[in-house]
DNA sequence: AGGAAAAGCGTGCGCTGCGCACGCTAATCT
DNA sequence: AGATTAGCGTGCGCAGCGCACGCTTTTCCT
């Protein structure tokens, strides 16, 4: 009965949320990359990046948010010239949003510095050490408790 | 040149954050816990139960609130009974915070929640792979790049 | 084929939560 | 002792969120 690793992982994840809400990682990450991208656009941008071209109803499902807020938000980065809007050639009421080139170059930077920041804190560890941790870190967020959706 | 390790951490990690936000975890682990504790009021209550009895301007420092944010939420807690507020006997103008019993009730029902999901996640994983997940992830939080301070 | 229902978008509006500024009391410094 | 500082609660303005509405286009049903 020595199993308290579930309470050890939850210590650690815990500890985990606590530094890195989306909010204070977020605001770093998008340190110095213009007035349009900060904490809350942000998650627009990579959203858009990871579903690829798509409608704002769909991302807001993707990221967990309102579609009128998407709207929002993403006009503060149509402004920027981040993201494009295109009207939907196979459906004339839809809009589409899209990455710009420069767009898709801030997702790039942030991208690289939260790897660059994981890499370098895990410079210390044996090589083989942070590949098991990868994998086995992939495969918790897969199955973990908290794949399914909130409903 | 075959370090991408920090990539696909940074992936996993993301989709972690983008699965676990402090509002989702939070509505989930506190459901059905009584109309005065959500995502909103909990970190307050786990938060003092990290601490341990404090001052409101000391409790919004460690959960990375402003002063009046926790007082407000305090004031939930306590109409609820979860919290309790004493005049500091040392110093007459503070008031501490001090968990009930039955606001430590609250947070083990919910800290035993998250725990008992993870274990569940868990349980077709070797044990000594576990144990090891459990450690290396304990020292990527503690080493991590999220290490440091908002300011 | 054509009218009704549904889907998609943007915007007006009310609600909520946040943090700053103020006023007050108590402690600390000179 | 008088002045400054620290701590608390509350009033207030601001920002973001999501619902509801009006509009256009598509889809469905007869």
């Amino acid at each position: 009965m020595k199993n308290s690793t579930g309470h050890d992982i939850a210590d650690a994840l815990g500890l985990l949320l606590r530094r890195s809400t989306r909010a204070r990682l977020y605001t770093r990450l998008t340190e110095g990359l213009g007035e349009a991208v900060d904490d809350l656009t942000y998650p627009v941008l990579s959203g858009l990046a990871r579903t690829g071209t798509c409608s704002a109803a769909d991302l807001g499902r993707e990221i967990g948010l309102d579609r009128t807020t998407v709207t929002r938000r993403a006009d503060r980065l149509e402004q920027a010239g981040l993201l494009q809007r295109q009207p939907d050639p196979a459906d004339g009421r839809a809009t589409l949003l899209a990455l710009t080139e420069q767009g898709h170059n801030i997702v790039s930077v942030t991208r690289q510095r939260l790897a660059a920041g994981i890499e370098s804190s895990l410079a210390t560890w044996p090589q083989e050490d942070a590949q098991a941790f990868a994998r086995q870190l992939r495969r918790f967020v897969d199955e973990g408790p908290f794949t399914a959706e909130p409903h």
